[in-house]
DNA sequence: TAGTTACGCTACCTCAGGTATCGATACCTA
DNA sequence: TAGGTATCGATACCTGAGGTAGCGTAACTA
């Protein structure tokens, strides 16, 4: 464990670890100025590094913010003996809850506006931040992959439209109601799709 | 009648009628090349009209995405006599088709994104986009505005997710069961939130 | 001490949104 | 027909953001 990696120790002055400095800089900075304004430049400013150093670490700021967000969502708690409507309905809680953390709404939505135009940016959303979440779903749901994604289209694409709307996270009243609406559509067995 | 208005003519030379040529010129310009690589610039050099042309009649890109979308939408197809179920079932079926259409997903997917970070064009999109249809669908399902807002939040949010995750817009499989899930919570009078 | 790599810094490039200016043009009215 | 007015296309420009290149310096290893 301790020395099975190929590479001992790399040679030349070690990286600092600022990565968990960039990713709460970048979500403080995205809450307080918004996605758009919140430049690589004013996070990298707000951690005391150059901005040349964040690019050595992530490609884009796309890149980085997926990254930030993984780091902030973290991995689904899912409870091992829980029935399928509980383990939906503590994902849905989960997502919207984190969702509504500052500057995480506001990342997440910034950043899937950016993947709409840039393929690449989108296919990395979809590898690095759905897909683990959705494999971890069909796993502990025994769910086709396509419902699945329907599953999450739903919960994350209501969540992120009431955020890009109001600005606001939704209110649990309403998270109450997302999952009263999306628990009998598949906790009964009559999907469709 | 014939004078009542205040302007009887104004004075100088007229405004040439680019906007449906504008608009055409948009969707097309943003299914190709994406939303934010359609700038002002090509769309107005699709229509072969000046880029200050275009900025004379709409402030910005985003406020003349929004006019786009309008007109791309056109009024909500509420028919008279029909029943809340089979309102809410063809709107659901209505604006998925909408958003399906050439370059339509993709510009309301793309103005939204805009709007995240920023506070006067989400203003606009609410007051423009949003609202003419939540109070449509207000007065014809006769529910109260939080759950009309709540309605738009599940459906567009799911329509948009899909579009901006995967490119395409959502098949139409997936659209029966968003109606399927969808109705019954509003179909039932139990609704909570 | 030599080699290697990351660091901060600065300068720079590209591109897009948006503005200003100006001569030319189209329309209305006197 | 002449004058007033507002739009037209064209061009040039500004700002801001993403992203890159190069350089001297700092930190680590051998």
């Amino acid at each position: 464990m301790s020395r099975a990696t190929p590479s001992p120790r790399s040679p030349g002055r070690p990286r600092t670890g600022v990565d968990t400095e960039v990713f709460a800089a970048a979500l403080r900075t995205v809450q307080e100025l918004g996605y758009a304004r919140a430049t690589v430049d004013r996070i990298a400013a707000a951690v005391g590094v150059a901005k040349t150093t964040v690019y050595r670490r992530w490609p884009s700021k796309g890149e980085l913010i997926v990254d930030c967000l993984l780091d902030a969502f973290g991995p689904v708690p899912l409870a091992e003996g829980a029935s399928r409507a509980e383990l939906m309905s503590s994902a849905i809680r989960w997502v919207a809850a984190k969702i509504g953390e500052p500057g995480v709404g506001d990342a997440f939505a910034g950043v899937f506006s950016d993947a709409v135009s840039d393929p690449a940016l989108r296919e990395i959303l979809s590898a690095r931040l759905q897909d683990p979440y959705r494999l971890a779903l069909q796993g502990a749901l025994d769910e086709p992959e396509n419902r699945v994604l329907f599953f999450i289209d739903v919960v994350v694409g209501t969540l992120l439209h009431r955020m890009g709307m109001t600005g606001e996270p939704m209110a649990d009243a309403d998270v109450d109601a997302l999952v009263e609406m999306v628990l009998p559509h598949f906790t009964e067995g009559a999907g469709t799709a």
